[in-house]
DNA sequence: AGAAATTTGTCCGTATGTATC
DNA sequence: AGATACATACGGACAAATTTC
């Protein structure tokens, strides 16, 4: 159905139908795609050809992909402004060491430890954070 | 989180971070580690995941494992002397959210959030310090 | 003794990531 | 572009061992 695309590389050919699709909510924001290799048999296109399309949905933001689930067309896409700063999900740093710190660790109040942080989420929630001291070595 | 390999598998990532909890006495010699279950949770993976981390790290002799129990950190890994005995202390206690932990949860800063600390002590010495941030539920 | 809950063991199917030809 | 192979990852289901009440 979609139009011919003569001259134009496979993938990109591939890449307009399905940003098409979501465009015109044939796929619904938030639900998965077909299966790569339900794509390669429906465009019969390989699964390498399939994946460069929608890397190249990915990169536009219209897609999120999840290792051993699927990729999901993104939910409220016009929604989600700037500030949203994503907190990696472990990090080390240092902090200087609290009053209660630098009692445990028989150090002066301020003195420089090194700090672990891990994230959990759950759902997108954060669940727990653990935050790890230790003496700098 | 799910998503490409950056880099390291994440089964692999999930084992450094246990590795790193029992060097460091957040998780003390001979006691159980979290379910499989528990661990798929925290780090937000499959158990299947869990699983091979938990692998990698029976294979370097650092855990073990029994049906039915559970899988233990191994006891006395290096006996470099007696007398290294470990009190780890923990206390349960309200906090309200510094700047980063409000973002984290997606709350005020200054709301109350359930904070457990452990303290790990080698010789007098304190190893670690591990605080624990959770919802007030 | 027995039932229920918990935890690990195993197997299956499906999907994506990566490398190679 | 296409094809294949293997690694990584998810999720469900059930069995087996153990603990708890």
């Amino acid at each position: 159905m979609p139009t011919p695309h003569y001259g134009q590389p496979r993938y990109r050919v591939i890449a307009s139908e399905l940003r098409s699709r979501i465009d015109n909510y044939v796929i619904l924001p938030g639900s998965l795609l077909p299966s790569e290799s339900a794509l390669a048999t429906e465009f019969q296109a390989s699964r390498g050809t399939i994946r460069k399309a929608i890397e190249a949905l990915r990169e536009e933001g219209l897609i999120v992909t999840e290792h051993g689930r699927g990729t999901y067309a993104k939910p409220n896409r016009n929604r989600s402004g700037p500030g949203v700063s994503i907190q990696p999900e472990a990090q080390r740093r240092q902090v200087s060491a609290d009053r209660e710190l630098a009692v445990l660790f028989g150090v002066e109040p301020g003195t420089a430890l090194l700090e672990e942080q891990t994230v959990a989420r759950q759902g997108g929630l954060t669940r727990v954070v653990v935050r790890t001291y230790r003496r700098l070595t």
